[in-house]
DNA sequence: TTCTTCACTCGACCGACGGTCTACATTATA
DNA sequence: TATAATGTAGACCGTCGGTCGAGTGAAGAA
């Protein structure tokens, strides 16, 4: 159905500017005048497919993660790798920096973005937690693991991670973050009881600490 | 001098009173002539104590964190307790329910109020994690911690917590919330290198878990 | 006592915002 | 060609955060 089609491109029009002026000016200071200008449409169309900018702003934070969360699912599944680069995997495929909007991404680390990054947190933790704690399951069967809270840790690590790896939040100095990288992949450890340096060592080489 | 406590007088009504309403209503939707109406006073006034209704903000989070913060400074300093109760102490002096405003502290719970959270949040870690870091390193100088990143650690033991236990951000079940609580005891414990139980009986009888 | 000063107060006013409404254009169906 | 459904347009509205210049009244100077 053509309808329909377009539709849906205007849509992701709207989608696409308004994930760049967010994450360019910010969500609060961007007007849905900007994004209209951006588009090049009327007030009427906007609302026509919005309710209202925060319903935007949802809707954009859903898209973005559900990228994440397919890659997730899809690290996740390979039954080939062993359960230790299956949690890296999903934990890199949270960077998601080349598939979606740059600007909208780094957008999420302004300060003056707390309500597009707490979403964002909120939906990401909630989504990729239980993927992750249930590799973590899997390796606590295999024995590879030892984990009395995986579903908790995995909440916790993900929560910290991406609040403290946030350059807008806290403001550190570069050698700061690194020592933080560090402590989170060592507390990882910790967490699902690996003992030796399997982790840490791959892990480091992942983020190139 | 008489002025200047007025002053002072004027400005605190304002912060009182702000403060009861960015709790109840949210920040984005009180508005400054809801706090106009509440204190009694005309536009003017306000914008002669606050040149924007963001200062008002900042001005009473900044409050609230000082409380806190000569709080866990207190628990630092009594040399006759151990690093691990000091360390308990201080988690402890972030329960602020009595002393500050119960209306603005829910507030800080809604979903709505992600700017207040993360202002909030990052004044509090900024500030409690180092008081924290200290104590940490005087207890692994005493044999009793042993930590590889205690600074670090720390940072991420009060994110997580603040974050996670926060009833706003993720929408969690009373039970859950429990084993969250008990996750986090037990992640100190291995963060502080805390072999046997006392940290974790010790704190389980603290919270109540 | 009278004058001056200035911290403090007031509220009308402003531009801009998010959101609504109704009229109109375009297309698919009949 | 007539009819409905789907989009589009932009004037308009109430409200917001913030500004501004005109007061007010008490304290110190003369």
């Amino acid at each position: 159905m053509k309808v329909s089609k377009e539709y849906h491109e205007r849509r992701n029009e709207i989608l696409d500017a308004a994930g760049r002026l967010f994450g360019v000016k910010g969500y609060s200071k961007c007007t849905v005048n900007d994004i209209l200008g951006a588009v090049g449409i009327a007030k009427g169309t906007f609302y026509y497919y919005f309710k209202s900018k925060e319903e935007v702003l949802d809707a954009i934070i859903d898209r973005v993660t559900e990228i994440v969360v397919v890659r997730a699912k899809e690290a996740a599944s390979h039954p080939e790798l062993s359960p230790v680069m299956k949690v890296l995997n999903i934990i890199l495929s949270m960077r998601v920096k080349n598939e979606v909007d740059n600007d909208f991404m780094e957008g999420l680390h302004k300060p003056e973005n707390a309500l597009m990054h707490q979403k964002s947190l909120s939906l990401m933790v909630t989504r990729v937690a239980p993927i992750l704690a249930k590799v973590v399951d899997e390796g606590i069967s295999q024995g590879i693991f030892k984990s009395d809270f995986p579903a908790q840790y995995m909440r916790i690590f993900l929560t910290a991670s991406i609040t403290l790896l946030d350059d807008g939040i806290f403001q550190v100095k570069p050698e700061e973050q690194q020592m933080t990288l560090r402590a989170l992949v060592a507390l990882l450890e910790k967490m699902l009881g690996v003992e030796d340096e399997a982790l840490c060592s791959v892990g480091n080489q992942y983020w190139g600490v």
